[in-house]
DNA sequence: CTGTTAGCGCCTTCAT
DNA sequence: ATGAAGGCGCTAACAG
């Protein structure tokens, strides 16, 4: 691999104008900018990305740590990763957190170590006071995916989870539904809790109780969601179904049809995120929409303000929608 | 952030010495070993990962290209991906190759460039020769997936597309079906070229014309599926359809749900990846399993290896799997 | 407009 | 067992 000093032997030139030549940084005679330019394809030069980035304390890197790659969530969100890692000119560096908190932190650490100029952090575990302090610590900006740190606002993405569980269970009892199952996250999330939290308050508001049988756990993933739905089935009646999850939603379609029951006649179910496959379920999923792209997108913006000591605004929760297919319609039985 | 010569001054030592109790390399007395880990302790030391590459010529670093990062196929790909990264002590870095030959070469430039130990490339669209030549110029090892490149076959991870295709289509075959249309991936791709083939090779060797208008291109995903097999319905009859991906098998068993046709009734569907809801499909998919996870494993093992120096073997094309559900039964109408 | 000179933070012989 | 010194390849003042 042919070295900057190659280029200036073949060039005649010293270090500094190759270097200026490379990034355009002070004035260079357009004939000396060119002889440069000649050297340097001749010999196939590449400047050694780590020796710039020891000498410039810029790497160009923006680390991304993330627990879970598998689903179509965590597929876009990492499709727009890079995409705004690109427009920024910077390197995407993925690691896995390992859904745990010790080795979320020494992901962090890792990245740190390799100099990135800017971190983005999905956590589900890590408790917000520690992810504060972490951020104020830590000598490179780090935007927290996920979370709404009300203390550092401009370090935090986060979803409105409780409206947007509000509304969705709300749009179930417009249409009628009193019996109105769940199927949640693991409840040790924050996450779970606040949809958990918008679906209880629905109900409240309604004057309906809430009855802890109607909720079953599952673990975000097909079959936890099928699991979840049989063990509902066999224990208490209910003519609408919320899942936290499309994926849950995915694996209730399953155990209900197994059950010989009919989506929407018997039962209308309510998902969350609206994953591509949503729309083409049968019957085509109502969910909730969750911004996920225009959340990394900010957040990527950001981590690269951030990372430039510019001014960074603080970033309001994005906001779930609702959309309306083929899943729900009005009770027809109770 | 504290550096080196910190902890060369605290602990009243050089930093040949610091470094070598940090590498664990030579001998240190152990006194000294401890003063040294005290002052790193106070100091909250740690060593930067850039100058420790650029002077051992080692990142520990190996580098990633995919140009998808939806679906379960390359979550699956790239869970196992961060799994192998870890276990070898290597940071992984995932970079975009944007589905484009020209840009998965930047992709692998820049990865030159931070000095990776290895490349691992999934690359749908660069020619086999191109690829060769790019593995034989390369300062660091390079692995291609999703390729058979006999003229390096410890450099390449593929999968046996041809046998597998036919294999699904021979079991239709047996099953009594004649009619059995196709919708393949983008037909420019080489995967779905040896997967046509195989297709149509079953065909043949049982005397069965093949039909080009029973074949139908989709990309990839859910919705194209739905569409292929829309103007599949629209044009020929058919028993029995091969999906060569689970998603397009997913947005076809919509479409014939909107005909009112039913699974395996009036038409069996296979479908090619056995992705995490092929078993929840309702009914469960009948699909070829592909080891995503034990291909992964391998490229990284192999990666990992070529870096350190050592012996790597060539790699045999992997087996794809028959797994049968519910999406297929005997003929029943033609 | 261009060259000189220090570093950046660490590794690595080679002496001692 | 330890230290001194010379890189690794590049950037960034500071002169000229």
């Amino acid at each position: 691999m042919a070295t900057m000093v190659d280029v200036c032997r073949l060039a005649g030139v010293s270090k500094a104008t190759v270097s200026r030549v490379l990034n355009n940084t002070g004035p260079v005679k357009e004939s000396t900018r060119q002889a440069v330019y000649e050297a340097i394809q001749t010999l196939n030069y590449r400047p050694n990305g780590l020796a710039q980035a020891l000498a410039s304390h810029r790497s160009d890197t923006v680390g991304l740590i993330l627990s879970n790659f598998t689903g179509s969530y965590f597929g876009t969100l990492l499709r727009q990763a890079t995409r705004s890692a690109d427009e920024a000119g910077k390197q995407l560096i993925v690691t896995d957190g390992h859904d745990d908190p010790k080795r979320e932190l020494d992901a962090v650490n890792m990245l740190v170590d390799r100099r990135c100029d800017a971190i983005v952090l999905y956590s589900r575990h890590m408790p917000d006071d520690q992810l504060v302090q972490l951020i104020r610590e830590l000598p490179v900006p780090l935007i927290a995916m996920n979370r709404y740190l009300q203390a550092i606002p401009d370090r935090s993405i986060a979803l409105a989870q409780v409206s947007a569980a509000h509304m969705a269970t709300e749009y179930l009892l417009n249409l009628g539904h009193r019996r109105i199952a769940c199927i949640t996250r693991p409840v040790h999330q924050p996450t779970a809790q606040a949809r958990l939290q918008g679906y209880r308050e629905a109900l409240l508001a309604r004057g309906v109780k809430v009855e802890e049988t109607m909720i079953e756990e599952g673990a975000n993933t097909i079959p936890s969601g099928y699991e979840a739905c049989k063990k509902l089935l066999d224990r208490v009646s209910f003519s609408a179904l919320v899942c936290f999850t499309d994926y849950m939603a995915e694996g209730a379609y399953r155990a209900l049809s197994e059950k010989g029951l009919r989506i929407p006649d018997d039962v209308s179910v309510f998902g969350f995120d609206d994953a591509p496959v949503a729309a083409y379920m049968v019957p085509a999923l109502s969910t909730i929409h969750v911004p996920i792209e225009e959340m990394t997108r900010t957040a990527f913006e950001q981590a690269v303000r951030l990372a430039a000591g510019k001014e960074a605004p603080p970033i309001a929760p994005f906001q779930g929608r609702m959309v309306l297919r083929e899943s729900v319609s009005v009770v027809r039985k109770n």
